[in-house]
DNA sequence: TGTTAGCACTCTCGATCGTTGAGTGCTAAC
DNA sequence: GTTAGCACTCAACGATCGAGAGTGCTAACA
């Protein structure tokens, strides 16, 4: 038996009706379908086919069919088509990030916040992962502590606290920062074993504040459980399959678990697009939900969004508010490069 | 009618075995307590009468009887005893902090975590407010943007990220910090206006970077909504009072909404000690939650803690917690302040 | 006078059991 | 190949009923 043209259609439709629905969907609902022309009982038949070929279930005898995996692997390879996001709302999308400037964590939690509330599901986001480092800067903060400052390209930066041994002053720090600018500047992640070689040779006896910066650059470069960023986990509770208390509380945990969900991003970091459905996802109380992901750029550094909600997930619309996100927060995160100022150009209503 | 002796103690077994049981509690139950010595009939008199004394409310006719926002008060105010944290459990605690090192907000984070673990309710935590400046460093990021780090007494920082205006010099930073460090250093945060009106008249012309200085030095001293933890927010779900999802959805949207929370601690900080109970919060979804917090210190940096759990909270066993992760933290956070080394002494296993 | 045994009464909870309705699968006619 | 028709299945709903927990009241008791 084949997946012929007319099945696919009839696919196409009971998983268009799924996704809205939630509830099982029956032959005349689809055979009362504008377009469809056929009987219930041919669609009936047609029914029985795409469940032996693995696309269907029936929940019990008399209740309709549901979407399997295998249904919503193909509606999403194949048969969903993803609109361009309506204009008034990209153009709402594009005033959210006109007049942020602030630090990149609050322009990530807005985005993050704006993409749940647009597709009513949860979402969750990794800040870019720095690839080439600008500067490093060491900024004194106790007698026996220090601020070691990363910047990027494009003016992401990020800190973390050093210890100072005994007997380095502060002069001996800032010189230490320029030095490993120096060493540093413009080079890749990848390269950051053979130049703290380098750099090593230089810091004549400082072993163990050496150590010390080597794995803060370290720790900095890898992904960061403080970026991931997570915006309406409660929603979820709003769809049907999570009215069980059981299933929300084991999906709701494992959304607060910051590690797994950086490590199911970072996964698709770089992807340019990802759709994971069900069972593909392998983390606890996630088995009925889908994560469609995009990367986004900041410079060299690459950072990835997501959003999770059931496996009957409004696909096409997802897809669009992501891509849409992706654009606005490239413009918006570009300009701090260098040129042009920021202030608002055309004053709004 | 008044409270008297016993009545106050058949009051406290009643909400005992609330807390523990979250069911309506008969008479039958109560006078088979241990050292009750009173029948089921004398019980259901002194019930009725803690009925109508507004202590105690019945679901329906045959159901036993529930305590209500009036006992949960007296019952923190007068009844309940706390005891200290068994000494195990103490010093699992401290070992947590032992090799703990990282930044401020990492300590927060797992702090956070381990209240709620502890409790098996959620928590939330505020980081510490600083009152006095010890430094300001601009660090330049891009030819447009630099990162304004404050450093506190204690090595506490925040950053912020402003705009340069044209025709400002690295050199120009510099001196500029160097400048805001000598009028800022060792005021307080009351004293901020003051010491910039001072500031301003030096800063010939600059006007612009003088407010941008300004803004971000007030928003650092003001509460910061990403400076607010929550953990186990998802266990709520394990209470039988939120098996309601509705209810559920609203309270965990409410624990999603980082400024609300921030407002809560807020709203307490600095309070050694508070219990607000039920109708006291007016936040969406928390009619039926009890909020215990404790502040604690970081040098002259005040942060406060909670934990977040149904009215029938174990309030006893939360308070021993918070007080014993505060005495912890205070402990662990306090010798960054300079003077001795930080590593680990003995060797643990 | 306070305490308690006894009893009628109330109300929820869970089980049982038709009934209803949506939906299927099969067959026979078109 | 398509469709009308029909018997069949099964969850969902509602009604009914008994059990059990708990109350309030009364009358007896110390």
């Amino acid at each position: 038996m084949k997946l012929d043209e007319r099945k696919f259609r009839i696919l196409q439709a009971i998983i268009d009706d799924y996704i809205t629905t939630a509830m099982p969907v029956g032959s005349r609902t689809i055979s009362r379908k504008q377009g469809m022309g056929l009987s219930s009982a041919t669609i009936r038949n047609e029914m029985s086919d795409l469940e032996e070929l693995g696309y269907l279930a029936s929940p019990h005898t008399s209740a309709g069919r549901i979407p399997s995996y295998r249904a919503y692997r193909l509606y999403v390879d194949q048969i969903m088509r993803v609109g361009a996001l309506p204009t008034s709302e990209y153009a709402t999308l594009r005033k959210l990030f006109a007049r942020r400037m602030g630090q990149m964590e609050d322009v990530l939690t807005s985005a993050t916040q704006a993409l749940s509330e647009m597709t009513d599901y949860t979402s969750v986001m990794i800040a870019p992962q720095m690839r080439t480092i600008k500067r490093v800067q060491l900024v004194p903060l106790t007698d026996t502590t220090a601020l070691m400052v990363t910047v990027t390209e494009q003016g992401v930066h990020k800190e973390s606290v050093i210890h100072i041994p005994q007997g380095v002053t502060v002069e001996h720090l800032y010189t230490m920062g320029n030095l490993l600018t120096e060493k540093i500047a413009g080079r890749d992640a990848s390269e950051l074993p053979a130049v703290m070689q380098e750099f090593y040779s230089e810091m004549a006896g400082q072993r163990e504040l050496f150590g010390q910066l080597m794995d803060s650059l370290q720790r900095q470069m890898e992904p960061n459980a403080h970026s991931v960023h997570v915006a309406g986990a409660a929603r979820m509770l709003s769809h049907p399959e999570y009215s069980d208390v059981e299933r929300a509380k084991s999906l709701l945990s494992t959304l607060e678990t910051q590690d797994k969900l950086a490590r199911l991003l970072m996964q698709r970091n770089g992807l340019e697009f990802s759709v994971a459905i069900g069972p593909e996802l392998s983390e606890a109380g996630m088995q009925d939900c889908s994560l469609v992901t995009v990367s986004y750029r900041v410079g060299s550094g690459v950072g990835t969004m997501g959003v999770i909600g059931p496996t009957r997930m409004h696909y096409g619309r997802v897809i669009s508010v992501l891509e849409a996100m992706k654009k606005v927060m490239n413009e918006a995160l570009l300009p701090q490069k260098g040129s042009g100022e920021r202030k608002e150009e055309n004053n709004e209503e």
